[in-house]
DNA sequence: TATTGTTATACTCTATAACTATA
DNA sequence: TATAGTTATAGAGTATAACAATA
């Protein structure tokens, strides 16, 4: 009875400050914020629209708009017209952006590996599968 | 082999989101930024100084005269002088910031309850112990 | 008319640097 | 001198509402 009892809900919520503390961190030595951080996670393998790439990061077209104006000024993604809409405009990486974000998800990696650590491989894939299960079932 | 394999890092991001998202949307259910509701959740059992406060939330003093200003002109959260040192000042909840803390709270415990309901008790318990062990272990 | 995207505007959150008041 | 806090300023991130262009 030495432990202190915890929540759930407490629980997830503190791991989530954590990990959201570790993208911050390893976001930042490379240079970008968590929301490019987590947009250029996104283009990796997707040369989305700019409405789906909204809908993907939960995020208003005004505000996809402007994360993706500042990545732009920065050479990280790049815009391009659709070829059978003229309303809509995709986004990818540039291979400036396709480095950085190869490098910083290195980096990110290994700050997780860090972060569990001091868990056995037996909960370490416990809680990879069981995160897992959760996010696959989410809405 | 039809689940697609998901590396400790991945599942812990994506999860993190959705908790995050969670806090978000609870929150601003109550009226409160992310921010506020995780200020609040920790003065609900302190009256630290402003200096503490930053502290415990990983932010700069100037950030948290913002947060506290903006808390504040809402009716959530009162500044009162130190009796020992005529430069520090304490915070602390107002009985409304107190109420919709509790609300809040409530809200959110609720609402990851429902992202766990497809787990069985042994799998919420085995998460819910295995994250506090991590959030324990951290620096 | 409906949809795609941008612009104008406003607010929150955050940091750095300069400042005031107290220790 | 050093510390506690505020102010001035700047930039990122977000949303709502109004708009232009295309479907």
């Amino acid at each position: 009875m030495t432990d202190a009892e915890i929540t759930t809900a407490d629980a997830l919520a503190q791991l989530s400050f954590l990990v959201l503390r570790t993208i911050e961190q390893t976001s930042a030595a490379h240079g970008l914020s968590p929301a490019q951080a987590r947009m250029l996670g996104i283009l990796r393998d997707r040369e989305p629209l700019m409405t789906e790439l909204g809908a993907r990061l939960g995020l208003d077209k005004s505000s996809v708009t402007g994360l993706v104006d500042r990545a732009e000024r920065r050479g990280l993604v790049e815009r391009f017209r659709s070829a059978v809409d003229g309303r809509a405009i995709h986004v990818r990486l540039t291979p400036e952006g396709r480095e950085r974000t190869a490098r910083a998800e290195a980096d990110f990696t290994a700050a997780i590996a860090r972060l569990v650590s001091g868990l056995s491989a037996a909960e370490v894939a416990q809680l990879t599968r069981i995160a897992g299960r959760v996010v696959a079932d989410a809405p």
